[in-house]
RNA sequence: GCGAACGUGGUGAAGUGGUUAACACAUCUGGCUGUGAACCAGACACUCGUGAGUUCGAUUCUCAUCGUUCGCCCCA
């Protein structure tokens, strides 16, 4: 039998790799910036954290969970988000127990969801994304939408498309949520079957619908901004008008629900078309809560967050061509002569190695023609030739493959004569001439 | 969960109800036995996704199944 990979899964391999580790450690670097720090909770948790914590009432829990019964009989769920772990992981290594509010966290990882696998649309795929909890003003909701931001921005994708809504305190929701109930109530038997249970479970949900026949109605519903309590409605111009400050733009989607049910007041998405036309949804979104952590068995923290869908960002990034060089770099490649020789040419790359060269070796017996013509496949920028001559008197051949300029040397020697080669470039001004990029420079400066 | 299209080597791909499954790139070997991108010669699909059916015979037709992709739903 073939074994292949999970449905809905996939392999990163190679330049890819490269690009997924470059991507992660700058939005890591972003969020450090902004003062958040790492936080690893475990891929499973009790499924009572999900349930209770991203909501009933959502498809994500009621349909997309990996959720199982381990061998001792728990109900255990590989976590389709980061959240409700997060608060999880505050409450019970109380986090909270500090003054220093609000609490900044940031995540990476794999998250699981039973769907079916689509353009962008993984069940195993990878977010980014950070938490701010205990800080409930708009200044922190702005902070959190700058930071987000500023990752998407320095990846290079502009044309970026904040949309924002907000969907208000639960007074806001309570009263509105009667509203739709009431309207609703007289249409719900000519609309679809989706909308029938959303109005069950979340009526806010219906205006997600995209059901053509039930458009009408949902436009002539009521809205949520005719709802919003007084405090809600200043929250929600007091965090537009700081976004004017710092000079985002956003579009104001009152169709923008979200579908995990702990949300309220603030909630955004960011949205990129690539050149190409694929549309991948939304890359990032997020929004602001009110009782996940209470839900949770801790203390009524308020919490604002957002997650990135690093797959998705890596496509768009691939799409347009925003992908830095990032191949891997081979300085040198050592080729022994004969048999007899690989000791004295393992011991001479190890050397190199211990000097910061990217060194590999050729490990089978071929002919000196083939062993270069590895080394030109592999790019690599010096050839280290290694015969018996060489063995003797404690020497090697060191050949540019691209100048083909030779000479024999000692490995000190080598070394010495690569530490000034490498010198002449300087990274710092980014247009070196070994074509380097952001901390894959060949010049070994800084290091 | 619903709807549609597609599955031929490492890659890109032709192709036909009949025995050797084009072609190109990549890779490997030799010509060239301590010096590589050229050239020449050669190698390279033990199930043409998998299973079953129709047939004298299926990679080609039918069905099922799995997978991929796209749309819907939902989401990052």
């Amino acid at each position: 039998m073939e074994v292949k990979n999970v449905k809905g899964t996939h392999d990163i391999i190679g330049e890819e790799a490269n690009a997924y580790t470059s991507v992660e450690s700058l939005m890591k670097t972003v969020a450090e910036l902004y003062a958040y720090h790492e936080v690893r909770p475990p891929v499973l948790e009790h499924s009572e954290v999900f349930i209770r914590g991203v909501g009933e009432s959502s498809d994500v829990v009621r349909k997309e969970m990996y959720d199982f019964l381990d061998k001792g009989g728990r109900s255990l769920t590989l976590r389709p988000e980061f959240t409700a772990g997060i608060m999880r992981l505050v409450v019970q290594n109380k986090l909270y127990a500090t003054n220093e509010l609000p609490i900044k966290l940031y995540y990476l990882g794999p998250v699981f969801r039973y769907e079916r696998p689509q353009l962008g649309r993984y069940r195993q795929f990878n977010q980014f994304g950070v938490e701010s909890i205990g800080h409930a003003s708009p200044t922190n909701d702005v902070d959190v939408i700058a930071l987000a931001y500023t990752i998407l921005e320095s990846l290079g994708l502009e044309n970026l498309t904040l949309k924002i809504n907000t969907l208000g305190d639960e007074e806001s929701r309570n009263s509105y949520r009667d509203a739709l109930k009431k309207y609703f109530a007289s249409h719900i038997d000519n609309m679809c079957e989706d909308c029938k249970s959303r109005f069950e479970l979340n009526p806010l949900r219906i205006l997600d619908c995209k059901v053509e026949e039930d458009r009408p109605i949902i436009n002539k519903a009521p809205r949520i901004k005719d709802y919003l309590s007084s405090s809600s409605k200043e929250r929600f111009v007091k965090v537009l008008s700081l976004l004017d400050t710092i000079g985002i733009k956003y579009e104001i989607d009152e169709s923008l629900v979200r579908g995990l049910d702990y949300y309220s007041e603030t909630v955004f998405e960011f949205h990129y078309q690539s050149q190409n036309g694929n549309n991948y949804g939304a890359i990032g979104a997020g929004g602001h809560y009110s009782n996940l952590m209470k839900e949770l068995g801790g203390p009524e923290y308020p919490g604002i967050g957002f997650s990135l869908g690093v797959e998705r960002i890596v496509s768009v990034l691939k799409d347009d061509n925003l992908l830095p060089d990032i191949s891997s770099k081979l300085d040198l490649y050592v080729m022994p002569m004969c048999e007899c020789v690989h000791g004295f040419a393992e011991s001479v790359a190890c050397e190199l190695r211990a000097s910061g060269y990217v060194t590999d070796m050729c490990y089978d017996q071929t002919k000196l023609g083939n062993m270069f013509k590895r080394a030109t496949n592999k790019n690599a920028k010096y050839a280290v030739i290694i015969g018996e001559d060489e063995m003797k008197t404690n020497k090697l051949v060191l050949k540019d493959l691209e100048t083909q300029e030779q000479k024999t040397l000692s490995v000190e020697e080598a070394i010495e004569f690569l530490d000034n080669e490498f010198d002449e470039c300087h990274c710092e001004d980014h247009e070196c001439e070994c074509g380097c990029h952001d901390g894959h420079c060949s010049c070994h400066k800084g290091e």
